[in-house]
DNA sequence: TTGTAAGTAGTAATCATTCCTATTTATATT
DNA sequence: AATATAAATAGGAATGATTACTACTTACAA
């Protein structure tokens, strides 16, 4: 893999932010560091650096959004805000019934706590 | 609430299956039945079914499925296949935890079990 | 039976994302 | 240091899922 400058800046803005960004933001606060630097890019580096581990995806609704936090976590998710809030809760199931009962070799677990943040809990 | 029989259609189809299926599909089987059903008919009409209980979306990476089971329940993915499988899985998390630790007021758990169906396990 | 507002078909527009291509650049080798 | 070259980029076109628009059709209430 060849150094590239886009691909660094890129990789750091998503490493500095807790706001789990898509491409867009990403897109536009990179632009502040490389004023023509292009879309299509800023998409393929994201997926090249989500492929190399140094970041994740994470499917929300039609949109994907990054996180520079690579250590298995959970999200909570505001229904009012959209904000995503990173989590230690783990997910706790029954193997062995998921095995004998659906036939199903069960790999990773991947959930949402769908709520309200506090700034929308009065 | 007017009465329509393309909405009828479209909700026998997907009350009638358990591949939750995407918009496409539901177009591709509604057309059997109305030879010029528009898609804009079928999306408009999932949609009104969603938001009126009678059936449920899953957002299933960049794509949004359907599921005529409206009971609470999660689904097991085929990583291989794709295959989603119903599943009576509970999801038992600590709600004063969340509440306590996040400030987050917990409503609604969406999970799906990642793994292999028995077609691709040897 | 007629009036009318809701629903539809067909098509254009939008939005996120991917693809394409000529140009630029990192870097290995003279 | 100059050069060769394959990888990466910028800019823009293309794609695919979904939504919006509009003239026409239809359910159904009066």
């Amino acid at each position: 893999m060849r150094y590239s400058y886009q691909r660094e800046v890129i990789k750091n803005i998503v490493c500095s932010t807790k706001s789990h960004p898509n491409a867009e933001w990403v897109f536009c606060e990179a632009k502040k560091q490389i004023e023509n630097i292009s879309l299509g890019t800023v998409y393929r580096n994201l997926k090249i650096l989500e492929n190399t581990g140094k970041i994740k995806s994470i499917h929300d609704d039609n949109q994907v959004r990054y996180d520079g936090n690579i250590d298995d976590h959970h999200h909570l998710k505001c229904v009012e805000c959209g904000a995503l809030i990173d989590t230690d809760i783990q997910s706790n199931f029954n193997r062995k019934k998921i095995i004998d009962d659906y036939d199903f070799e069960p790999n990773e677990v991947k959930f949402f706590i769908l709520g309200k943040c506090k700034k929308h809990t009065k």
